[in-house]
DNA sequence: ATTATCTATCGTAATTTTGCGATATAATAG
DNA sequence: CTATTATATCGCAAAATTACGATAGATAAT
């Protein structure tokens, strides 16, 4: 098919699921590390960073942003983009919680 | 394409990355929970629980076993699959570190 | 106004993902 | 040995993803 069965998760795990498929592309990472370690946003210079052509950057940065991880601000011609601090720390701690509720080995494997 | 360009990646970039896409699935993140939950290991009782085909079930759980996150021993005719904690915590970190790298918002946007 | 620069969108092609029926495999039961 | 049960694999179809050239839109510079 290719379509994923949405309607039997719950909203929770649809959401996190979309969440996490936004990262899950080193692409993407390379992005949000790029957008960390430059603190002040960079934009274009994403396109000059990585090797990607400037299509698939705006891509993937529409994709982040429709994820709701990061947001953009017009600054002339050019587009500052930033981590979306709120969504950012909200992700950060989903994730927290859902690794940490496993709770050791248990008796089988 | 369609094909990812893991070349001009970094190894960690791309191996985050590969981890993630393996839990950004609604199906597997269900999955992940409900053999949380069960502590012992559960098997074809997830076939029951969530509303997919044997075969799709089998098919992720073969996805979350390549990931390393869950791993599966033979008890009898069936499967016990149990979180691989030692790759768990591993991920956890790893992410754990990426998501505190941002260091609160910056100047603009 | 014209030109240059930066970003977004469109259209397309290759590839991957998702889901499932059908079937194969493996282990236990009778 | 045969039947039963549990799981894995195969093959397929629909859909989504990835990447990029071409092009459009918007803003600044001359």
């Amino acid at each position: 098919m290719g379509i994923t069965k949405t309607e039997i998760f719950s909203e929770e795990q649809n959401k996190l699921a979309v969440l996490l498929k936004a990262i899950a592309h080193p692409a993407r990472i390379a992005i949000l590390q790029e957008i960390i370690k430059a603190n002040a946003c960079i934009c274009g210079d994403l396109v000059n960073e990585l090797g990607l052509a400037q299509a698939t950057i705006s891509q993937h940065l529409k994709e982040l942003k429709n994820a709701g991880l990061i947001q953009g601000t017009i600054e002339g011609v050019s587009v500052c983009y930033c981590i979306h601090s709120e969504n950012w720390r909200l992700l950060e701690n989903q994730l927290g919680h859902f690794f940490a509720s496993y709770r050791g080995p248990s008796s089988c494997c």
